[in-house]
DNA sequence: TCCATCTGTATTCCGTATAAGACAGCTTGT
DNA sequence: ACAAGCTGTCTTATACGGAATACAGATGGA
């Protein structure tokens, strides 16, 4: 049963990113299960802080169920702390998984409007300057955890053919698809950003935490750009995973992605 | 010519976060250039902050050279802004990029030591228990700037083939090879995570910042853990690209990554 | 048993980030 | 010419994060 998190971070500065630091270290494992982490002392001497700050980013991994503490021994790491649910897009199955996430999670439609393209969807969608899109915006959730923020724009002309039901319920290539639209191909385009204040609190994480930032242009068989994505991930719920494999190639030799039958469990629990 | 930037990131906490928001958004092109940002109240109220705050972060970012700002008139993003050298991993040309990085930028070894491998490292390559492995840190820099932050581990047996002279000019794909090594595949995963102030200080971002984290494990033919891989890039100067192929199958039909030959110009000034 | 080490708790003090408000001067558009 | 809106500059006041310090109690190992 994933245990409750987010008990109100740390409001400091300091505190705050201490507390994401050693929160992710130990959800990555660095420090092991069971495991006793640096004593308060070390660890302010260490990142260069007071013990303050440093109890006081203690205190919220306490409160998040990550660690116990007991004075005389020590802080300890709890066991069944890195068991959390996590859905894990290796690509080599993504269109499968993307229908799997559409089962497994629920998405909440924020907003829906139609308006001018703004400059850089209409470059990257290579739209004509006086053109209309509509902006979804949709919140993604697992088991009652948000993890993904997507703001979709596609071409007016094209979402006029379903409704804002539909981006409810269906995940929008299903939509495109029914609209008549052949999807061709996609680039895609992946980062890291910063939460801002809006995003974070619909996603519950602490303002100014790591976001995992997809940018997705989507091609129909004419060339022609039919959808916009921009998605943000809690990186502690999901993750891009890929395996390559090494083409031998003389001299210098490259990678190639593996691509593979689709398989099942696309969302994994760990 | 790339324009000198990092001119003092505000002190502050909510200051420094307005900075770097505004600052993606910039680079990204969600303010065109020449554009006109909202104006200071506007700013502040949006975000909730005080004037003065926001003040603090447009000074910044003038220091940056990102933005111009005129009494009367408002805050115009600057033209030129977003033209910064950046590398983007295509990764359909995954190694040849690798090797075209290998020569386009320069590695500084930070550090080279044996030791016994951590728990996390020993289970991603599958070490018996009392393994010890090569753990260096190195530094990628391009044209002056860094840009990313290279952590290796190598069982000690293997990694006893080369130097720390070599470490510091050979991709270690190479010197892998070099030792007999004949990688078959890898695993990768990206995250994203915020800056520590260790890691900060060296790839010159603010504490705090987002950084784009992959992690990979390299296996040999022989199904064997060769390499361990954390690496952390600057979201502003490399990115993560693939492009993505459609194949129809009916129902559902899934996604397959586009595999091509090598191209060129795989680093990529814009 | 003694001692080192850890957490639990409380206190004091300081720097400064932030908020709130006011006003002057410059632009731009009506 | 006027008004609206913007930045530049200054003021005052508050809140709070953070450092430094001290001590008690718990724990576990020598």
């Amino acid at each position: 049963m994933p245990r409750r998190m987010n008990g109100a971070t740390p409001t400091g500065e300091k505190a705050r990113r201490l507390y994401l630091m050693l929160r992710e270290d130990i959800l990555r494992g660095n420090y092991p299960e069971g495991t006793r982490l640096p004593g308060e002392q070390r660890l302010a001497a260490g990142h260069d802080v007071s013990r303050v700050t440093v109890r006081r980013a203690l205190e919220a991994l306490e409160a998040d169920g990550l660690i116990s503490r007991r004075a005389g021994s020590g802080t300890q790491v709890r066991v069944g702390a890195t068991q959390r649910t996590r859905i894990s897009a290796d690509f080599a199955t993504l269109m499968p998984l993307l229908v799997e996430i559409g089962r497994a999670t629920q998405a909440r439609l924020l907003s829906c409007v139609y308006a001018p393209a703004p400059a850089s969807v209409a470059a990257a969608l290579m739209l004509p300057p006086p053109a209309r899109v509509q902006t979804a915006v949709r919140l993604r959730t697992l088991e009652a955890q948000p993890f993904s923020h997507l703001t979709t724009h596609v071409p007016e002309d094209i979402a006029s053919h379903f409704s804002e039901a539909d981006l409810a319920t269906t995940p929008l290539f299903r939509l495109l698809e029914r609209s008549g639209v052949k999807i061709d191909s996609a680039e895609q385009s992946v980062t890291a950003t910063l939460a801002a204040p809006e995003v974070a609190e619909l996603l519950e994480v602490s303002v100014g935490a790591a976001l995992l930032s997809i940018e997705r242009v989507v091609l129909d068989d004419t060339g022609r750009g039919v959808e916009y994505l921009s998605a943000l991930y809690r990186p502690d719920m999901f993750r891009f995973e890929m395996t390559l494999n090494r083409i031998s190639d003389g001299e210098s030799g490259h990678w190639a992605p593996l691509v593979s039958e689709p398989k099942d469990s696309s969302v994994t629990e760990r």
